[in-house]
DNA sequence: CATGAATGAGTTTTCATTCAT
DNA sequence: TATGAATGAAAACTCATTCAT
């Protein structure tokens, strides 16, 4: 293998293990060590490749929000209308894999995180702007720019909402979020069209 | 003062530097010297006092409860409807205090924390219930128990789902929060009746 | 009570308690608060009563030493004969009372503590020479001076490896000690007497 | 060096310095850092290798013990009768090497710690079964099994004696251990004999 | 006389990071 | 490329000791 296919696929392995491992301990604290040892490889080795254990997990993160994204388009890609698209989204957000709990715990944990570090901030605003974005062009034909919004807004809300409740493993948790949140969109689409 | 009452005092002082601090730093990662030293002691007297971090942690969600439990409290006893008690308990979540960039700041972290900390678990599972218990008797009357518990499941989603964006300070929020939840309820409640 | 009395009953009371702890604990790394704690008071109250652990524990060597002078005058009273003073004294030594595993913890955890503590090593080297001149004192006039030092030598050895090694709770001890010391003394004896 | 000898001289630098730094302190309250800078070597190092302060006292443990056994299997190797063994455990016991202030000094500071730590008891039960039965097998042939094991109990106990007064550097020590142990044993057996 | 309040100094342990091989 | 060696810095926790009441 050339040298650079080497250090791609290392480097693959290494953000994989850190959001594993983030995943399985629901923050960012875990040690490099921990990370390093799921990938096979040594912790210097990490260091080698990313230089700091917060580069680490900032490659970690924009792997996350590169795999929803490509996830995202090609949902999108499906949809046949406006509506369709908004279906498209949540489905995305509540498949098996992104709402698995241990990406839901690691999407949490990179939340906190962010917090403190402004480049991790900048990086799930990216994530925060797109749904947003995706929401509101699945929206607008239906209700006007404004609206659109203003739903938007509750909807992602809600997602982020359903997101942290999962990862919290909340017990009484019935309803599917699926249903909610397409049953909060198509009552806020019908209640803004009557009055309209 | 009075020699019993200083136990008491610095109790308090300690569990408000703690929220404090979590809630400043984003997360439980601060030290018992960060805490201490904001309530004005040394970090042997916190451990004095409250044996271990951990439970300087615990005490410290147990008085966040504590405080929101008495706003709710005093808020419910203010309603003079089912309506009024629904709008009473958003009203609080997001009051001032509640919602103070720190208070909700502390919140997130306990609850990230949670995951690993089953006792922290339970005490926050308290508050869950609680929100819950109190959305669907304010539903109830209007809307049957069945629909009652899923307005109230998407309700609390989208509360804690504002809460989260309002502990990443996400740019471009524009819409209150109040208007958002106080609408979500609105429009399902219409929605219901409408079909039923 | 008087103020002298209560000083001197609190004295007792921790000096007991020092030796219980340390006896517990089989060293000296036992905290004031424990042995406050065992005799009913403060730490507090015990630094004001000796001023230092040092102290404290100090005035437990006395008290250990003291009450074995004590039960050695009692027993050596009754003795009838030189080898009846012998005798005597290794009654004592296995006696019920100095041969609890607790007091002999306790004396193997000041001895130990000794190689650091000049005054505590002065004190137990006050607790040998007396053994060492009581074993003379009953031989002397049986071997002659010469000898009689000799064998109590062995003699005095003996009864330390049979403390150490009732502290250390050795399995398989399966003599009595008194059997043992009495038979080396005898066969001592009789083997200078065949010879001289 | 190569790479994979570094380790086992790391570990044996510092096994030798916790042996030192007991044997010098009298007890194990010796802090790491005192242990690794004797070594040459951080801390941090000390924790890399055996995990744990108590993981290394047992290694230095074990280490002190494999010397011993060393020893004694060497000198028994060249004694030629039941009699010569026995000297030889005597002389072994009281060779410059295992006779030496810091190795008892440190021998009876584990020993005390045995009494709180079951791992270190264990260990020290062998050294004492192995003893035990070294004086004994050259005892047996001299005066049968029954009398082998007790006249090895009261040996034992005097060689322990002995060294717990070496350790103590007890002032007015004369006679030499060895000839105290011979003594013992020679008219021992001798008594034996006679009313056999 | 007696105690709880309070702390400074110290100890083990963890961990990201660097470096030589 | 890859790793084990090595460490400094930090953090929780302990405890003898002092002091005000």
């Amino acid at each position: 293998m050339r040298r650079a296919d080497i250090e791609n696929v290392r480097k693959k392995a290494l953000t994989d293990a850190a959001i594993q491992a983030v995943g399985a301990q629901g923050s960012m604290d875990v040690t490099m060590a921990d990370i390093a040892a799921r990938a096979g490889v040594s912790a210097a080795l990490a260091h080698h490749y990313f230089g700091s254990k917060q580069d680490l997990m900032t490659a970690s993160v924009r792997a996350l929000l590169a795999d929803l994204r490509t996830d995202a388009i090609a949902a999108l890609g499906n949809a046949r209308s406006p509506r369709g698209r908004l279906s498209a989204i949540i489905q995305v957000s509540f498949s098996a894999k992104q709402f698995s709990s241990e990406t839901v715990a690691a999407w949490l944990a990179f939340y906190v995180e962010a917090q403190r570090n402004p480049g991790l901030s900048r990086l799930l605003g990216i994530y925060g702007r797109r749904l947003h974005s995706n929401l509101v062009s699945g929206l607008r034909p239906m209700v006007g720019e404004w609206e659109a919004a203003r739903i938007a807004e509750g909807t992602a809300a809600m997602i982020d909402g359903l997101y942290i409740r999962k990862a919290l493993g909340s017990a009484g948790r019935r309803a599917d979020p699926v249903q909610l949140v397409e049953d909060h969109i198509e009552t806020q689409i019908a209640s803004v069209r009557r009055f309209a």
